[in-house]
RNA sequence: GCGGGAGUAACUCAGUUGGUAGAGUCACAGCCUUCCAAGCUGUUGGUCGCGGGUUCGAGUCCCGUCUCCCGCUCCA
């Protein structure tokens, strides 16, 4: 079959990523761990790169403080944000047309008739009866849904019985008893605290690094001296155990996410969440992220803790797909780890004399995704004099070589004098010598991983102590003296700025 | 988890009815080269994804399994 243009751009991607070191299976001569990757020498520089333009945006404000939480945490905590209740679904499959469902997805085609025959069903079971719902006599799907998938969740036994009363067909075959008993997946990693495995010590994975925020949310405030509204922010590890990985980096079971939880009043939320979306838009475009490239998409389903939440979506060969997340988390997380934990986070407003509960504006990138879309966003082929070009057009502050130098040829001192500027150039930026071939190979080579600077020696530098610097994108040269080429090449890799 | 495609050198791929594993690129060592790759010489590099089976003999046939890509499903 013949693939599209947008899988072959993916598998040239990949391709490219191992051949140079960009990225490599994860376990590669063990056959590979589904959905595992390593960053190999210049992912690794790329990804921190990535990592720390990040972290300058965040932490250079005056109103934002650093953070790194430990993974493994206490497992009230996942109890406390909702995890072990909503990360774990109970799942059902169709022993004939092999479709997979959730439990409370069943319910959706239902016809009217159906649900009624279920409810009463449901009700003999002692289930329905429990509940607000029956008061009001008339049980909508999405009620009926939520009460027997929370019920299957301890007890399957209901649910097997309603597929064996003919009551719950396949929605794709339409046959009757196929569905087998409801297994539930969790989505959470889960170890053991001591040598000892015993569900007494176990402990999970974060899924996100959100927690460890929240719960070091006053210990941060009193010791950084800083008021509300403030945020902390943490790059870090996040695990989840997906059913299936999906495209490269994009869909993984490990991962690192770049995260910011913003603390303010009440009532301010709203407007936080606007300035942080567009903020953070801003950031990627920074970054050299075209807006037609990307776009911002609200969820349409709200989870459980919040108020208003959309993605900040980049355009990936295989389609628009989420790289950061905007929520705004209401005082969800802090109720609910001063609920469980006993302990107050509540702070004190000097205007009305009051305590209260900070509202949570959250943004998340990714970091592996955001790696992922910079290498998508960059990779491009171009035919220069008839000859094809393969290019990483990459943000100078995000390219994990920053210079190249070259002598033009291998005699008459050249190689002497661009190995001692490679060495001066070494110490305060990544840099690469290179003698081997001609100079043309040698400029797409560095083109192959977005060098954005090669410096070359010639017959002009052994007279008059100038070089040639061509750049990556426009292939232009401009001549400038030996001695001004770190300042030159260290203006053109800084930062971007952020309004 | 289901269905489809794929897996042979670091990369891209050939490999005929089952009969001694190949090319180009890359890399490395030289030569050549005075500004936009694929000139010359040489070299390294392969458990043919992995494990079984059939066979005198398996990259090739059969079974199982792993991994990647696509589509479903899933993605609080």
């Amino acid at each position: 079959m013949a693939q599209s243009t947008e899988q072959q751009l993916l598998e040239k991607i990949v391709s490219l990523a191992k051949r140079r070191g960009f990225i490599f299976q994860s376990s590669e001569i063990y056959g590979g761990l589904n959905g595992c990757w390593d960053y190999g020498p210049l992912g690794v520089e790329m990804l921190r790169n990535l990592k720390d333009a990040w972290w300058r945006a965040m932490t250079t404000r005056h109103d934002i403080e650093g953070l790194d939480a430990s993974i493994l945490m206490h497992p009230r905590v996942w109890e406390a944000s909702g995890h072990i209740q909503n990360f774990s679904d109970p799942m059902v499959d169709c022993r004939e047309c092999k479709s997979r469902y959730r439990v409370d997805h069943l319910f959706g085609e239902m016809s009217e008739k159906r649900l009624k025959a279920i409810s009463k069903a449901a009700n003999v079971e002692g289930v329905l009866a429990k509940t607000i719902v029956m008061e009001s006599r008339d049980v909508t799907k999405e009620q009926l849904a939520e009460i027997i998938t929370a019920h299957t969740e301890k007890n399957s036994a209901l649910f097997e019985a309603l597929v064996q009363q003919e009551l719950i067909p396949c929605p794709n075959c339409g046959r009757v008893k196929t569905l087998t008993a409801p297994r539930n997946f969790n989505l959470m990693f889960e170890t053991y605290v001591g040598p000892v495995k015993d569900a007494a010590n176990a402990v999970y994975l974060r899924p996100e690094t959100a927690q460890g925020i929240f719960v070091n949310f006053l210990n941060v405030m009193q010791s950084s001296r800083q008021k509300v509204p403030f945020g902390i922010c943490q790059i870090g590890k996040a695990f989840r155990n997906e059913i299936n990985t999906k495209n490269f980096l994009f869909r993984t079971r490990e991962f690192e996410q770049m995260e910011m939880q913003f603390f303010c009043m009440p009532g301010s939320d709203e407007k936080f969440f606007e300035e942080w979306r567009e903020h953070r838009l801003n950031w990627w475009k920074s970054l050299g992220m075209p807006a037609d490239k990307l776009r911002y998409k609200p969820h349409e389903k709200l989870a459980h803790y919040a108020r208003a939440a959309g993605d900040i979506e980049f355009l990936f060969p295989f389609g628009f797909g989420e790289v950061e997340g905007i929520h705004n988390r209401t005082d969800f997380d802090l109720s609910r780890h001063q609920e469980f934990s006993g302990k107050s986070l509540q702070v004190h407003n000097e205007e009305t004399k009051e305590k209260y509960t900070p509202f949570v504006i959250e943004t998340s990138a990714g970091a592996s995704r955001g790696f992922m879309a910079f290498l998508c966003n960059g990779y491009e082929e171009e035919t220069v004099n008839g000859e094809q070009r393969t290019v990483l057009r990459l943000h100078p502050f995000l390219a994990p070589v920053k210079a190249a130098v070259l002598p033009l040829v291998n005699k008459d001192g050249m190689p002497e004098i661009a190995e001692k500027l490679e060495g001066d150039l070494r110490r305060s930026m990544k840099s690469f010598y290179d003698d081997s071939g001609a100079v043309g190979r040698r400029y797409r080579r560095q083109d192959e991983i977005g060098t954005p600077f090669c410096v070359t020696i010639d017959s002009d530098t052994l007279q008059d102590q100038t070089v040639t610097i061509r750049e990556r994108d426009s292939m232009q040269q401009v001549r400038i003296a030996l001695s001004q080429v770190k300042e030159y090449i260290q203006d053109r890799i800084a930062p971007p700025i952020l309004l």
